[in-house]
DNA sequence: CGTTTGCTTGAATTCTGTCAAAGCAGGTGG
DNA sequence: CCACCTGCTTTGACAGAATTCAAGCAAACG
């Protein structure tokens, strides 16, 4: 059950079996169907989640009722449901499951039991965090200043794999543009192709 | 000397004299001029830098040459110059002054001895790094989705200093728009009141 | 099946960028 | 102290990108 987890760390730093039973014991297991919630408005339960299996997508829902996806989060990703967001831009922030998935959450307690027990968690999860940091970063610099063909360009070449796997309206969603604006780019793109 | 940073952290925790002495030693010194890089391209020094006085901006060049500002760094704000960025994305990271300032300069040995030695600095270092993730999230959605005006209207309501306090076509850079736009935003808005 | 959901297409409209020019400081050197 | 630069902001006209609104169609689902 825990396999995936073990193997995604194991890519980043060595794992006894010590650690291993340390690990089992702060991880809990879940299942959600498709289109079920891992987090609802209100509930800040200040855990991750890895996604063992299947595809999880968090975004919020703005003032004038749209919804703006933040992440895509396929297997082998960590989300995290720190509601984050500002509370006073009126936005609700939700997490739920686009496939059939399978999670391990952790509440801040067992991250802690583990940033203390295991040393490669705490480095690998300073790596991770820093790099998402600049992802973000980057991120925002596209979104203010690319087309939204280049955008989409950039998605596909960056995340080829999940491109194929999300409906279309969810990654214009993402993009920050309309299901129509997409549906536009595609079209004149397979004609060039 | 480093007194605005020990007034900083002790505002988020206690400081003894002890903590303090470590401080100052892992923490160097630096005056920029205005317009001076604290980083160029290419030095990647991964440090972390505290603006004691003065203002500081990061901001990359994109690959058509034009830049884009990520952050803005008033007294009392840290900028880390961990080159950050993509690097196939080709753009540059820049870091410089846009007034006479005055920066407390720490390298990577320094913070983790601080996150060893100094207890209440790795807390509220981990909550300095959450509250900038949702921070950069707010932003993004923000960017992919408000219109140039709301942006403009945001940044006023949430950073009204800052915006009081660099020039007008930086102020356009951060927000994505162009000095033009900002303008007629401006225009529109005194007519208004 | 019938209904829902997602994708496509078209036309009109709005927003923002580009290009070009002119006004307005602030700073510098004479 | 003044004239001149130079950099920043404003303004106008125009072009292009993306949204909105509306409708149609296909595939998926119960």
């Amino acid at each position: 059950m825990y396999e995936p987890l073990f193997a995604y760390l194991e890519q980043r730093f060595p794992l006894s079996d010590d650690e291993k039973a340390v690990i089992a014991s702060v991880v809990s297991h879940r299942l959600l169907k498709k289109g079920e919630f891992l987090l609802r408005e209100g509930e800040t339960a200040r855990v991750g989640a890895f996604v063992a299996k299947g595809f999880l997508r968090s975004y919020v829902i703005d003032n004038k009722g749209k919804e703006h996806i933040i992440q895509f989060a396929p297997e082998n990703w960590w989300v995290s449901d720190k509601s984050g967001m500002n509370p006073d831009t009126a936005a609700t922030f939700f997490i739920d499951a686009i496939e059939d998935t399978e999670v391990l959450l952790m509440d801040l307690s067992g991250h802690l039991l583990l940033m203390d027990k295991v040393p490669g968690y705490a480095k690998s999860f300073q790596a991770g965090i820093q790099k998402r940091a600049t992802a973000k970063d980057t991120r925002i610099v596209n979104s203010l200043t690319a087309t939204a063909e280049e955008r989409y360009d950039d998605f596909i070449k960056t995340y080829p794999s999940i491109a194929a796997r999300v409906p279309q309206h969810m990654l214009a969603s993402y993009l920050g543009i309309t299901p129509e604006t997409l549906s536009r780019i595609r079209k004149l793109q397979t004609r060039k192709r």
